[in-house]
DNA sequence: GAAAACACGTGATAC
DNA sequence: TGTATCACGTGTTTT
């Protein structure tokens, strides 16, 4: 065992001596020895060391950088160590999930799910007398309405009543549709129920995927009229 | 400074030897020396550092509890390290507030705060027609109807409207008062106001600080008649 | 002065 | 392989 070490994976189970470095004996050595001198022992060991001290430092601050943050989000917990901190935390997540889910049953907010639906609510021999009902949820960007609006007056229909919910950066809304007065009256219901999901599946779930959609701050809150 | 120690307080800064104990030259010392063997010394050191480490094992499994609660409020958050994951809660933290917030404008949800208030919006020369809007914001709990509703009979005044809002185990109310027909025509207003805020206050406010609420878990939910 | 809390450096391990 | 994460025991400070 003279003259040799056991890398630098395990710079503190060796020996070092006047010049020369030795395994303990209790250590087995999974690794190849390599002999070398004290000096380049000794220096590829502090650089392995420091290097591997200051990437737990780095892990450290990390940590802690996200914790001070959370501290600002709880009232009072100031004084508060760690795990009590983190306790907090789980209370106030819990609270405020549960008041949300109380909204959402009252409220029909949007979920975090892209969907398009189309129900054919009336049906009928004659189209001019049908009713759809179109959900749709997304992200909620400016365009929005704009490309809804043209896309409804593109397939001939007319919107009888429309709820919708923007919350958190999503919308969701339902409209109520029927043909208007230039829809032809031998309109297939299938096709224009096929058309209608295409459409609105385009504007609502496919820029989700591409780089259009503008992931915007600034939160808009409509409600139906009977909310305000 | 032979045979004696420095206290459990610096058991690593102690060098043993055969049956003495020796401070190591460069330690200052804090505390007074205590001559002992070095089986007793070594016995105090090794139950110190032991129920040290055990105290600081028992501290991390708290924080890494809380930790893994935390992981199973998120979503995709296995395999995420303790920064990201972190990181994601105040994400997640942030998002719920903002919604809560966003709902809160349109909503007039309860806040954290017990409070009462009473307003006269209409003054009268004549008892009969002043309305009275009184608010109140506290803990909810079942009786709090039948004790509103036996306060105002008992003050003569009668409901002429009300907004509720319960979420989260907070309520706030809002209700229209006016002077019932068993009122007498010359009550003074200001006594009324003054009665009605202490009756209310004892009901909404008083019992948060007895220990006669029941914080009840079962979350109800109120909301006007045209919310449903 | 004993216990609690924190930062640190280290060994182990996964990729 | 190096690089990152984690648990651990320790030194230090605070209460």
């Amino acid at each position: 065992m003279e003259n040799s070490f056991c890398s630098e994976y395990w710079p503190e189970t060796c020996y070092v001596n006047q010049d020369s470095v030795y395994l303990l004996p209790q250590v087995p050595c999974y690794f190849p020895q390599i002999q070398c001198s004290r000096e380049s022992f000794q220096e590829r060991r502090e650089s392995a060391s420091r290097s591997h001290s200051e990437a737990e430092k780095r892990r450290r601050d990390r940590i802690n950088a996200q914790l001070s943050t959370l501290r600002k989000f709880i009232p009072t917990s100031e004084k508060m160590d760690k795990a009590a901190l983190l306790g907090s935390v789980v209370d106030h997540v819990k609270d405020l999930k549960g008041k949300t889910a109380e909204i959402s049953k009252v409220l029909n907010t949007p979920s975090d799910i892209d969907e398009v639906t189309i129900e054919h609510l009336k049906e009928e021999e004659e189209n001019k007398g049908c009713l759809l009902k179109a959900s749709f949820c997304c992200e909620d960007r400016p365009e929005l309405f704009s490309e809804l609006q043209r896309a409804i007056k593109n397939l001939k229909l007319r919107v009888m009543g429309a709820d919708i919910t923007s919350l958190g950066g999503r919308i969701k809304g339902v409209f109520m549709l029927c043909p208007n007065e230039n829809s032809a009256n031998d309109v297939c219901m299938n096709s224009l129920k096929r058309s209608l999901r295409v459409v609105l599946s385009r504007i609502a779930i496919s820029p989700s995927t591409s780089n259009y959609r503008i992931k915007s701050k600034r939160q808009r809150f409509f409600l139906p009229a009977h909310f305000s």
